[in-house]
Formats: C-alpha cells, sequence, structure tokens
RNA sequence: GGUCCCAUCGUCUAGUGGUCCAGGACACAGCCCUUUCAAGGCUGCGACACGGGUUCAAACCCCGUUGGGACCGCCA
C-alpha cells in the first residue's frame, strides 16, 4: 500500500503524439511532479491491427521533446509492469475468470461480457467537474475480453490502474461517460475506485475536434515549425488551467510549483496559434544567445545557410541583432539569412528601383560612410544625420537604400547595427555589387 | 434517438451572492518611440447565450430554452 500520487498516461500507438494527448500527459506529469509522486507510462496496444511499435516510439520521443519524463514505463520498466497491455493478457483474464465464477460476467462465444446490474445509481466526484452520476439502466453490458483474447478498453484500463495503484485518473473529458462503466467494474472486482479528474478538451478554430485541416496536429509538426519545447509546454499548460493570478509565461518548474488540478477549467478550449506565437517568442526571449543559436541550428542549415561556417559566438551574436525580432526558431533563421549568405539579398534585390539621380546621392553618402573612422553605429547614425541636413535629403533617403542593399528587405533591425555586424569590409563589397561604392 | 458534460470579450481566461456599469493576456486599432519592422510604453475596441425564478442584492444559486460537445464498438 502507498499513499504517493500515482498518476499515468495510456496513450494507444496508433499515431504519432497529437495535441491533445500531450495536453493530457503535461497534466498528469505536473500533477505527479507537484506531489512529488510517480507518473507512470502504459501504453495500451489491444488494438492489434492499429497499434504499431514505431508509434509507440514515436509517442516516447514527443514526450522526451516536450520535457515529460516518466519514472516507470516499457523503456525504464518499474515495479508495476509489463507497461504494455499486449503483454498483461493473463491478467486480465485472471480477473475476467473471477467475475466468470462469481456470475457477474458470462461467456459469449469467445468472448467474456460483464453483466450490468440494474437498478443502480453509478456516481463520482470529478476533481474538475464535480459531482456526476448515471443509471445504470443507460448502460449495455460491457464486453471485458474480445474473441481475440484481448481485453477491451474499458475494462483493461480498470485492471491497470488497479493492479498499477493509480491514485489519480487524469484524462480526456472524452472519458466522463466511460467512468461510470468502469466504476461498475471496480465493485465488482472489491476493489477501491480511484479520483478521477477529467480534462477539457482542446478544440480547432472551427471549434470542432482538432484535425488534418487545423495545421499541425503532432508535436513534431510543432518542433519542426521552430517552436520550443517549453513554449509549447508552457502554452498547453495554460490551455485549461491557470495560477490564478496574472502570470502566463513561466517555466516547467514554475508550472510544478503553480500547478493544482482544482484549478482545471471545464470549458473546452480553442487552440490558437496566435497565443502560442507569443508564449513561444517570450521563451525564446529569455533562453540565452548560444543556446537560442544551438536550437535555430536546423533551421539555418535547412535553408542551405551553411551556419557550420561561423563560430558559436558569431551566429549568437547574429541573433542577438534581432532583439526580440522572430517568434520561433525558423523565423530566426530567416530573419538572419542576409547575415550569412549574401547570396540571399542577391535573390531579393536588384536595385533596379534606384535611377541615376539616386545612385548620385547614395555614392556620394556612402563614400563618406565607409571612410568613417570609427565603424560604429552611433557615430555611424550621427555622420548620416549631419550629411543628410547638409545635403538636403532625409535619414530614409539613405537608410533605405543601405537597408536593401545590405538585408534585401524593407526590414530589418537598425541597419547601422548591420552594416556594423557585417564589418567595413563586406558592407563595401555589397554596396560595390549594386554600383553604390 | 438515449445518457452525460459545457456555456464571461473573436480566442485563452479571472470571477464561487454585494468590493464587477465585469479584471488580465493574445489578436485587432491608434498614439508614443523611430531610418524600416519588431520589442517596449500608453490608449482604445470588445463578453456575463436567452427566459423565468430565489434574494434586500446574481456573472455567480435553482428551473427551463437555445447552442456546442462527448459517449452509447468484440476502437481506444
Amino acid at each position: 500500500m502507498t499513499d504517493k500520487t500515482r498518476v499515468r498516461f495510456a496513450p494507444s500507438p496508433t499515431g504519432a503524439l497529437h495535441i491533445g494527448g500531450a495536453h493530457t500527459a503535461l497534466f498528469n506529469w505536473l500533477w505527479a511532479r507537484r506531489n512529488g509522486g510517480s507518473f507512470v507510462l502504459r501504453i495500451e496496444d489491444t488494438d492489434l491491427v492499429r497499434s504499431t511499435g514505431e508509434y509507440e516510439q514515436t509517442i516516447l520521443q514527443g514526450m522526451r521533446w516536450l520535457g515529460l519524463d516518466w519514472d516507470e514505463g516499457p523503456d525504464v520498466g518499474g515495479g508495476h509492469g509489463p507497461y504494455r497491455q499486449s503483454e498483461r493478457i493473463g491478467i486480465y483474464l485472471e480477473h475476467a475468470n473471477r467475475l466468470l465464477d462469481s456470475g457477474q460476467a458470462y461467456r459469449e462465444g469467445e468472448a467474456i461480457i460483464f453483466q450490468v446490474p440494474p437498478g443502480r445509481t453509478l456516481a463520482f466526484d470529478d476533481v474538475v467537474y464535480g459531482h456526476i452520476e448515471m443509471a445504470s439502466e443507460t448502460l449495455k453490458n460491457i464486453v471485458l475480453i474480445k474473441s481475440d483474447g484481448f481485453p477491451t478498453y474499458n475494462y483493461a484500463v480498470v485492471i491497470d490502474d488497479h493492479t498499477m495503484e493509480i491514485t489519480h485518473v487524469v484524462r480526456g473529458e472524452d472519458h466522463i461517460s466511460n467512468t461510470p462503466k468502469q466504476i461498475l467494474l471496480y465493485e465488482a472486482l472489491g476493489w477501491d475506485v480511484p479520483v478521477f479528474a477529467h480534462l477539457p478538451m482542446i478544440l480547432g478554430k472551427d471549434k470542432k475536434k482538432l484535425s488534418k485541416r487545423d495545421g499541425a496536429t503532432s508535436v513534431y509538426e510543432f518542433r519542426d515549425m521552430g517552436y520550443h519545447p517549453d513554449g509549447l509546454f508552457n502554452y498547453f499548460a495554460l490551455l485549461g488551467w491557470n495560477p490564478g493570478d496574472d502570470r502566463e509565461i513561466f517555466t516547467r518548474e514554475e508550472a510544478v510549483g503553480m500547478f493544482d488540478l482544482a484549478r482545471v477549467t471545464k470549458k473546452a478550449a480553442v487552440f490558437d496559434t496566435d497565443k502560442l506565437n507569443f508564449v513561444n517568442q517570450a521563451h525564446i526571449a529569455r533562453i540565452s544567445p548560444v543556446e537560442r543559436a544551438k536550437l535555430t541550428l536546423p533551421f539555418w542549415n535547412e535553408a542551405g545557410l551553411k551556419p557550420c561556417d561561423r563560430s558559436d559566438e558569431w551566429l549568437a551574436q547574429a541573433l542577438e541583432l534581432l532583439e526580440g525580432r522572430g517568434q520561433t526558431f525558423r523565423e530566426l533563421a530567416e530573419y538572419t539569412d542576409y547575415l550569412l549568405s549574401f547570396d540571399s539579398v542577391k535573390a531579393r534585390y536588384d536595385a533596379s528601383d534606384l535611377d541615376e539621380a539616386n545612385r548620385g546621392l547614395l555614392r556620394r553618402f556612402f563614400a563618406a560612410l565607409l571612410e568613417i573612422p570609427s565603424w560604429d553605429a552611433d557615430a555611424m547614425e550621427a555622420l548620416a544625420k549631419t550629411w543628410c541636413e547638409d545635403n538636403g535629403a532625409k535619414l530614409k533617403d539613405v537608410a533605405m537604400p543601405l537597408r536593401w542593399t545590405l538585408t534585401g528587405r524593407k526590414v530589418s533591425p537598425g541597419i547601422f547595427h548591420v552594416a556594423v555586424f557585417l564589418g567595413r569590409e563586406e558592407t563595401k563589397q555589397r554596396l560595390c555589387h549594386y554600383g553604390l561604392a
């Protein structure tokens, strides 16, 4: 016997780790860590046709990426195994036979079916949804063991949660209707019922269940789009829960310290990419420049920008130039492409917007700029301002063309800071390429 | 169809009978800053689904309506 909190996440390996599953896993993890309890990972692979070992691995990797570590599971073992339902067939059969012997279940062909007793009120007090009850006559008899010898979900989940000594069953709201059936089985087996906490569903923009139409649905897709696991974690935590004050940006550890199942909300939540982007941006901002560069590496590589030619320090500084611009690592890579490669500039800009009058003015200004004694942003800006004043021009008349020739874009960080980062020689070469120096 | 669940700004939410002509965040708009875009600051827009009760008093309690959703599989 133990009074230690034990929770579990029990995915079936029939696909990647999707948003709903990740959300459920995260809340279980939070509750386990908050209480110093154990987080158990159980694989519900009794659907022979759809389950694969490959998907199981994908789910495990997705959880690791999100930072959800488990204490017991198919890969790490533990004192309550095995952790794959397909390896627990004997246990299911043993208890099904007990039910057969006591006359509470009957055989139908190869299957074993539980006889639902009439006149019973099945009630439980959900941590999130409160008191819920259902009359037993609204239930059909429950198949325990299928003709193929494998247990059904509603039966296996009861056997497993009890034998694994799960104290809190934290799962999606779509299981509320299954709970009365499971309570019936707990009682028939003579077992205590665990605490139930159902979590609100996560919906797509159309307020329907998330589907392919809603874009990314597996956590891997978020990784590949450039989200930081801490950002996704933070956003998921905010879906159906809040700390009770105005804090919205927090680390995993901070969330553990604040989490409480009693503060979980009941209403289904719509997944909002805008808010996720905001939260992710905040997490990108709080990590160190070196870490930021490390996480941006794959996206620079993907864009063919050869970050390996640069030092870690150089890459970190390139990113620091962005000063908060960019909501994903993918955007960080995109917004710094001109720093790593002049080719990306040439592909975007051909200087065809400049007429001879413009070029004349710009050549005179850039000549002065390239001669500046100290290659420093403040000095450049000061020089540019006085030069423009003396020549009847506006600062943007020279700043924008400089921006275009250096970055190939109409928006960028402060252009003199870009020039400083690029260096006097590179700046000169880019200006020369466009015939402006 | 049966059973169950849900219902505050476009979205995430605070709110558990008076302190709420409803607070925060994202998004959106405007202003400031400014060489552009962000970031930051300020301002604005914007909700208690509807109808009945209960009460001196209701976003909060009760009933109904409407609208969503889930489950009702030898899927999980």
